[in-house]
DNA sequence: GGACCAAGCGAGACTGAGTATCATCTCGAC
DNA sequence: GTCGAGATGATACTCAGTCTCGCTTGGTCC
């Protein structure tokens, strides 16, 4: 079967970049991974299962799979950044700011809205940028309050 | 008449807190601005125009602003932070990558669109942050190209 | 299979944004 | 004018992310 993992490395081979050890392992890392991550965080897993794997290296192969679309940074409230893996194009995110699974949101009428703004204000928007926080149905059932 | 650092420090007062003349400089710093700005403009712009003012209570200041929704935060699509002044309770930002102006972008069907992503996905949505990145009319007119 | 070299790697120094600490100062109430 | 809570400024600190540099390695060509 395929795994997550190997959906990066394909890409990776595929877009002509070398497929070197350590981009796999972050890859598993990655593929590791349930919902957001930060870079902290990668690099403490990298820290414990791949000792050897570099600080810089980490943030490289992250930035290189943020090119290929693997993968997705995002703005958390708090100011910090964390990513997501993700698969299509171009898409935003909701977080589930209790157990931090993301799910890609799909446009319904997101994109027809942002139309208008810019017919509205006359801008030529180029690109944009929303993330949304909120808490996914499992956290909902499971704690009433928190 | 009215300026945009004495709206500021009106609000500053309404809001119980004190006003201090590092705030005030702050605020006039802020006001003296146009478009989006970051902290370490503001640094910058205190150490020449007000010498004296301490680095932390710019970052303390604007951390108030914020609070007060005087200011904004947004992320620029760099990863940087930076801030604009700004009145309304809630809206987003469409930000000119030129010339750095700003504008308030009122809600021409978001809500509606990020109501239906709730309803399809089951999260419960508590926040969302929305950024538009793009040239503004006079910018268009002024550089074809650029 | 072996040699070659550009690209990638790891270690660690560096940078810069933002925060914490703490002694001093000042706003504003009385 | 006095006083105390809260703000200030200087400075040290933290931490994410970047840069540098000598070494290693993946992939290609023979």
């Amino acid at each position: 079967m395929h795994t997550a993992a190997d959906t990066f490395t394909r890409t990776v081979e595929a877009a002509g970049e070398r497929l070197t050890a350590p981009r796999r392992a972050v890859a598993e890392l990655i593929a590791a991974k349930r919902g957001h991550f930060t870079a902290a965080e990668l690099v403490a897993d990298a820290g414990q299962r791949r000792p050897g794997l570099g600080r810089a290296t980490v943030f490289r192969t992250l930035e290189l799979f943020t090119q290929l679309g693997l993968v997705e940074r995002l703005d958390l409230p708090t100011g910090g950044h964390a990513y997501v893996a993700c698969q299509t194009a171009h898409h935003h995110h909701l977080v589930c700011s209790s157990c931090g699974r993301a799910v890609d949101v799909e446009d319904h009428g997101l994109a027809a809205a942002l139309e208008e703004v810019a017919r509205r204000t006359g801008y030529r928007v180029d690109s944009h940028r929303l993330e949304l926080f909120g808490r996914c149905p499992a956290c909902q059932r499971a704690g009433g309050t928190a």
